[in-house]
DNA sequence: TTTAAGTAATTGATATATCAATTATATTTG
DNA sequence: CAAATATAATTGATATATCAATTACTTAAA
């Protein structure tokens, strides 16, 4: 077999970076706020910064699919987290508001993100970053343009 | 609020990045068999390469908890690509083996697999991919030994 | 050598991922 | 305008992620 195991390519070293980052910040977020996780925070953020977005767009923005972002935004809202109203312009969609209990949510939150990111990246300097999304980026269109297997 | 979206942060393309390369991976895998994940080709290939890894073991190389690995095996027997017998010398874990058409399956995988990830790193010289593992090597290690938040 | 502590696997509960099908509404086109 | 097409969101089904509790077995210690 001329396959080498996944454990010795770079790629599983990208895998294993993202899982530790995203355990990691859920760990420091749930020392905070004990009822949200990684995703509903990067959910709300949004919300907050983009007012106007809607669900798909959202998706678009975190990569994930509609029918993921509409659970989310089911429990967000069933938490008090978001308000959800009808869209009049279009009536497909929904207007998404950050409510105050979501709003004192992400005044606890903001520290810790902010943490989360710069201890993530401690010791590594700016050319490194730069050098390091240059490459993730030449990942992405590498797979997003790919033609199929077969 | 000082914040950043997240999609500002090279965190964010790391992430988009293994989402991207497992799409990229799952269609090409589909393509050839279509009853089996990324997740359980990872397996499959890592017990043919290593028998005697207990369920806790390959959970650790793949990074998920035993709860998930003993789910993702749980299947595989169940469509047939593992067998699963009792360890005499252990009897809380289990002896896991790729059946004949665990093995079918293989083949048919190697040549996708070996396609996915040289497609997926194509155009990135051997010193960019040494340097993108140090830099990710270093976030792993800032998440996993990094003190708490609070 | 019995008891205590440790370990591998399972199970239940809840959140998320993905695909396919469906619903409700908008937009385009004949 | 009416019909066809397109789009946003939802729902159902199945796979995976994570945590906590439990079970079955092993190892260490009194």
């Amino acid at each position: 077999m001329r396959l080498n195991t996944p454990i010795q390519t770079v790629l599983y070293s990208i895998e294993k970076a993202i899982k530790e980052y995203r355990r990691f910040c859920q760990m420091n977020i749930s020392q905070e706020i004990d009822d949200i996780t990684v995703d509903q925070a990067l959910v709300l953020i949004l919300i907050e910064k983009h007012p106007g977005l809607n669900q798909k767009e959202l998706a678009e923005l975190v990569f994930k699919d509609n029918a993921s972002m509409t659970r989310i935004i089911e429990l967000m809202v069933k938490k008090q987290y978001l308000d959800r109203t009808i869209n009049h312009n279009d009536r497909r969609t929904f207007n998404l508001a950050v409510t105050k209990k979501g709003n004192g949510a992400l005044k606890k939150l903001e520290p810790v993100i902010l943490y989360n990111r710069s201890k993530a990246l401690q010791g590594i300097n700016d050319d490194e970053i730069k050098q390091l999304y240059t490459t993730l980026q030449k990942i992405i269109s590498n797979c997003t343009n790919a033609d199929l297997w077969t």
